[in-house]
DNA sequence: CGGCGTTATTCATCAACGTTGAGCCTGCGG
DNA sequence: CCGCAGGCTCAACGTTGATGAATAACGCCG
């Protein structure tokens, strides 16, 4: 399939210099995973573009799904922006927060990666919370700011489950500008600071699972 | 829900269960496993001397641990003889469940098979709470025949769990006869009949749980 | 009522999938 | 100069999806 050529340059063991494997393949894989989505991109296609042997995914990512994640930590930190929305007037954190999200999904690329179905949204997901989280955090500072970020990630996370991983019924759907209508409030509740030092509740961690 | 229709027996298309092939795997499979032990043993192979594909293995067990699971089921009611130990004075009936499932890890070809390590062993566990479970409902009979039989199921499902799924560390562990000691009572007391209409907790269904 | 295409259902095949374990070979620290 | 660790290849693994025969009941017309 590939190289006939005189070159059997793939010989076993350690490679000569400081091959760039790494790079190869996020390359080659960020552009099949736009090009074909998730489940349309195969990892021996991944690795016939970057010129690797497939094992090597697995090697280096510890899967597919790493792999894609991998990609995605990139795709997302530049789609999100997420230094972008947090600069800015504190006040409207929030609308800038559901617009992010709610802008990923108009985003072409987004859809043709994210639109596949099972494990590629759950990717997004961690990656919203795990470096959104650590960011929000660092960026709302004071002394519960990992509880007021959990909350803010739990109802981002919720969004994104409800929207694309388990989408509900079309009539049932929420337009953007609902969203943004009844999300901003509770945002903004999850944002400002405990009031006192009530029960708060503590703002529930795993906040996804869905009734069916 | 469906159809109340009397006799739809009748199914449409092509009969149901073609022998030859199924037969013809469980055939090899029981040999190749006895010979190679679980691990040992690749879908493969058995496919190979089977004659047939190996996608066929998957079809028609679901996968290899269901083909093992087969296997197994045949095996076990040879070697457990769950009917011969049911028979009896019901009073000794502790003392003949205990010998039986011992007396497995005896038996050259059980160990052949069972130690190999993940999921050959979750089978036969699996294979007592179905088999023997049923067998011994319809054995104790009576009101709590369900409970008692799950609570002794229970117990020998641990013997299996500490002896080999999870062994411990051999000073650890326990020898036949302390086994047999130490267990004995324990299974007397679950087959005997609920005292009076206590609320007895019912005896938990899941007890196999290690801590590491 | 009997023949016959239609349709439904199961069994089998093939290629491909993502993943793993064993081994290879080079680069580097001692 | 040698041992060892690490990037890598290769073959094989268990599993899946698409596709195609085989087969039996149904619909229908005559």
């Amino acid at each position: 399939m590939n190289n006939a050529a005189p070159a059997p340059a793939r010989t076993r063991g350690r490679p000569r210099g400081n091959p760039p494997t790494r790079e190869a393949i996020v390359s080659a894989a960020r552009t099949l995973f736009l090009e074909r989505g998730y489940r349309g991109t195969t990892v021996r296609a991944v690795a016939a573009v970057a010129g690797v042997d497939a094992a090597l995914i697995a090697y280096h990512f510890g899967s597919k799904k790493g792999l894609f994640a991998d990609v995605m930590q990139f795709q997302c930190a530049n789609a999100l922006a997420v230094d972008h929305v947090l600069v800015g007037d504190p006040a409207t954190l929030p609308e800038r927060l559901i617009e992010a999200v709610t802008g990923l999904w108009e985003d072409a690329d987004f859809l043709t990666l994210t639109a596949q179905g099972d494990e590629a949204a759950e990717v997004i997901r961690e990656y919203l919370e795990s470096e959104l989280l650590g960011r929000l955090v660092e960026f709302l500072g004071g002394r519960d700011a990992t509880a007021r970020a959990t909350a803010v990630v739990t109802i981002l996370g919720g969004l994104i489950y409800t929207r694309y991983l388990n989408p509900l019924p079309t009539p049932a759907a929420l337009t953007t500008s609902e969203i943004r209508e009844i999300l901003t409030p509770a945002l903004r509740a999850a944002l400002a600071p405990r009031p006192r030092t009530l029960t708060t509740t503590g703002a529930g961690r795993r906040g996804s699972s869905a009734p069916a």
